[in-house]
DNA sequence: CATCTAGATTGATGTTCGTCGATGTAGTTA
DNA sequence: TAACTACATCGACGAACATCAATCTAGATG
């Protein structure tokens, strides 16, 4: 079975008509992405961030402050884990830019970063 | 300092005015989270997903496709990776829902689950 | 100065993840 | 039937991750 088979067979099978299409832009084996490797690494690394339970409640309870900041003496209860545990989450979700810090005295305080949520919002869309 | 130090603290340091806040809301140490437990450990899970430069590369090549579907024959050179590490990332975009796969003969199509997006979209909203 | 406190860092441990060669399986071809 | 093909699964390995006790650091207090 050589490519134009395979087009052919993709055709057929996918009981889908290709008029419009160029027969060799419907089966080429490399097309060009929509994101580059550098650009998948970056967002991949955002999203990571948000692939744990723990940061996402995190997360959640200083976006429930609607704008307003949360103390990190707070998070240690909201998330049941430890303060080491926790200092370490709350600095990938800094690194990641979704949080902003600012430490003041003794205690730290977060809030959300807004625009960097709606910049992976748009990544989905 | 008791807890109503800490609630004086943290107004003279965010330098911001409470009077329209209750005072206790302010400083409350548990405050009910938007996610709970379950909810978290979903959407980490769709998240996690996406936290993978060669998943988002996959999606974002299925994504280009424009709702048409993909052979799975493709995404090993569109990936660079070899057939097993494919299969093994397309099972976790399918499981994730993101992904719908088919399978029509000796090959496997798929396609985008666009209100799968959609959903984790409006979690970032 | 010495003491106390909130949070970061370190170090160690068990778990999960990405990767690919080898092999299994379902479907096609001759 | 036997040979071939596309994809899934298995098994093993090294890397990355989540977790927390212990410790360090910066700032406040006396």
């Amino acid at each position: 079975m050589d490519f134009f088979d395979h087009c052919r067979y993709s055709v057929a099978m996918a009981n889908r008509t290709l008029q419009t299409l160029d027969p060799i832009a419907c089966c080429a084996p490399v097309r060009s992405d929509v994101l580059d490797e550098a650009q998948a690494v970056l967002l991949a690394n955002s999203f990571a961030a948000l692939a744990d339970p723990i940061r996402l409640r995190l997360l959640s309870h200083i976006a429930a402050a609607g704008g307003a900041e949360v103390c990190a003496c707070d998070l240690t209860v909201v998330s049941g884990r430890s303060q080491p545990t926790v200092s370490h989450h709350m600095k990938i979700l800094v690194d990641a830019g979704l949080v902003d810090r600012d430490k003041r005295g003794l205690w730290v305080w977060y809030r959300l970063v807004p625009s960097r949520l709606d910049a992976l919002r748009a990544v989905l869309g």
